[in-house]
DNA sequence: CTATTATTTTAGGCTTATCTAAAATAATAG
DNA sequence: CTATTATTTTAGATAAGCCTAAAATAATAG
């Protein structure tokens, strides 16, 4: 169907516009994917002649319908798959990204939607991160950066935003896991540190960059 | 670490040796890779600077030890998927070979060995063809072609031959499966077709052709 | 042993995805 | 509004894998 290059130019420019909220640039993209303004430009051309995406010279561009389509059906694999390694295959959550990146592209309708049922249509990915379903359609999550959460209400644990595995293995060694309770005790004005409350009351003090990285569901 | 295309031709190359016992000739990998034997003369230039082939022009060619290694690891990690999408996702017999003709390029050893691990240490994919071990090691198999059992004796259905899938589901069709019960009642000489007894006293007569393209183990 | 046939290699091209360097365009500061 | 800076595009190359057509080599038949 399409090349892997081309897939992993959907699913960046994807990801850009989600986090933008916009239209995506050039020089964003290059530096998505750790390649030359140049080679953008090229492959952008071809994307456009294929009505992936809608694009018009030296201004922005976006996906199409058919373009955000695709995306998404890569990032159902992707996350399809990182459940299965984590789940089933015993792989640490830091440890899945690249693998799943390769498997992400491998091409059958049917192998996917059969591993989605074997999985037990899972709704979230070993990280939280929301797997839509074979419509392309993304659960409504509630989830909020724990630094929106208010002093002292109670949450819990429910997705990374920073998925580096230094971030990710920085989890494991505090033992801080996906669906624990957790809760604001306070906040340092001096260094806008947090102290949390984790399970079985343990706290642990975190930096402003911490509470920006994970998401929570209050309740 | 290598190209899909250079994994497709160090495992055609394996297949071809397996099949002659000798060294393999341009025109037999070209016609096996369904591309120009132009193409193949290059390409062998190219694995023969990487050690993966000995290679003399216009000479036959074969895999050095390295090249075996990566062949028989590369065929490890089809079997191993085939074996996944039959046992775990339901597939068919006579449907994962595409599928996992893109798995086996996966590139992570953690991942076959922990796929290996989940599978229970298969020795056997789908078809009955051996998956060697994590050193590349293949089990030693007392498997005979059907047309080389001794008419009468009782044997077990292990293996195919013929792997198209028209000639799976024509088993699938005949319900006859691997580890079933055969014996060959009779050949008839007229037209060498053979009238063999399954599980149930069931009798069906096959082709000469059909005797040829499945494997069994006396016993 | 030579002529014919089969096989392999060379030579020159194409496409995809990348690069660098230079030119063109857009954005921004004064 | 113009000069500087930033961004994007064009132009020309490269490497991997493939092709076709022609040349070279090897195998085989008479």
């Amino acid at each position: 169907m399409h090349t892997f290059t081309e897939e992993n130019y959907l699913k960046a420019i994807y990801k850009l516009e989600e986090q933008t909220g916009d239209t995506v640039i050039n020089s964003d993209l290059a530096k998505a994917l750790s390649i030359h303004s140049a080679t953008v430009t090229d492959m952008l051309k071809k994307m456009s002649q294929k009505k992936l995406i809608t694009y018009e010279k030296s201004k922005g561009f976006k996906l199409t319908g058919k373009g955000k389509k695709i995306a998404i059906s890569i990032i159902r694999r992707h996350r399809l798959w990182e459940v299965f390694l984590v789940n089933n295959l015993g792989f640490g959550w830091d440890e899945v990204h690249d693998i799943a990146e390769q498997l992400e592209h491998i091409q059958s309708e049917d192998l996917v939607n059969r591993l989605d049922k074997y999985l037990g249509h899972p709704n979230a990915d070993p990280h939280g991160d929301p797997i839509p379903n074979v419509n392309g359609e993304f659960a409504k999550s509630k989830a909020i950066p724990l630094s929106n959460l208010p002093v002292g209400k109670q949450a819990k644990f429910s997705g990374v935003i920073d998925h580096s595995s230094s971030f990710l293995s920085y989890l494991n060694k505090i033992e801080f896991a996906l669906g624990d309770p957790i809760r604001v005790k306070s906040i340092e004005e001096y260094d806008n540190s947090y102290t949390l409350q984790l399970k079985n009351e343990r706290e642990i003090v975190v930096s402003s960059k911490f509470v920006n990285s994970i998401l929570v569901i209050e309740g």
